[in-house]
DNA sequence: AGTATTATTGAAATCGCTTTTCAATAAGGG
DNA sequence: CCCTTATTGAAAAGCGATTTCAATAATACT
């Protein structure tokens, strides 16, 4: 299932005239691994256990190009740092996010979008994207 | 009607057992003059208009009193910068940002409200607070 | 295959904003 | 009018994101 993943990626670098490095096939493995919402430090500390040499740099400047084409989407709950979550296959969605144990969850409710948009359009505004984090306690805590 | 912030700040001073200075007079005033959705460092200029001597902590350090007295409300949308926006008499909103003008628009929808807190619910989960940011063009753009 | 070109890499430096430190100053209680 | 202690402002430190730069390696072209 990560094929398409990869297949994507290597589009992606042949269109814009980048190179293929055992590095961004890496960070891209270890990426899709990954549960969602890692930051860039995070997921360097991952991609050491398989690769020790790849440098913070390099993981950061690939998860900007896995942004810019499409695989991951950036994300930022409020604290400061930048989160990457997987966004190939997975259609928008809002967070729920824990602040007792961390945990992110992700929600779609199509009547909630919906509404949302009447709402904006009655302001004679055109929404572009839209960004809902709601902060509470989980089932689980 | 700027009046009763200055009580409400007073009150919280005197609460925790602080001071009254004339900087931190001089930064509630500014501030509420202002228009919502001010960083430090914005507000930090205009202070300076009004009375040069005061330095950028003591904004930025007053910020997070009037934070903490409920005065005022921290938010940051995305680019790396707190901003503060009034909160006294000022209900829960969403907020609607411009990407072209960078202008913010403060709305309010109690439907919007019901659904999203039912949506919760539905997840098993108690929310705290919530944050809604979209992302558009406005009417004048 | 060999070589020239140029993107990529990784360490270190830098950036932008937030937050803390510290010595000097000033509020306000006694 | 002191004395205690919060406050102030400049400068430094923190901290994540981003850039710089010399060395390296991926591709295109012989």
């Amino acid at each position: 299932m990560a094929r398409k993943e990869f297949q994507i990626f290597d589009e992606f670098i042949e269109k814009k005239g980048l190179r293929h490095t055992p590095q961004r096939g890496t960070i891209l493995a270890v990426f899709l691994d990954t549960e969602k919402h890692v930051s860039a430090d995070e997921l360097y500390k991952l991609v050491r256990k398989k690769d020790p040499a790849i440098g913070y740099t390099t993981v950061y400047r690939t998860m900007k190009l896995l942004s810019a084409s499409g695989l991951c989407g950036e994300t930022e709950f409020g604290d400061g740092v930048l989160r990457f979550e997987h966004k190939y296959g997975h259609e928008h969605h809002d967070h729920l996010i824990c602040i007792k144990c961390g945990k992110f969850t992700e929600v779609t409710d199509s009547g909630l979008e919906r509404i949302q948009e009447n709402m904006v359009k009655s302001h004679g505004f055109k929404s572009l994207k839209h960004k809902l984090e709601i902060f509470g306690i989980c089932r689980n805590c």
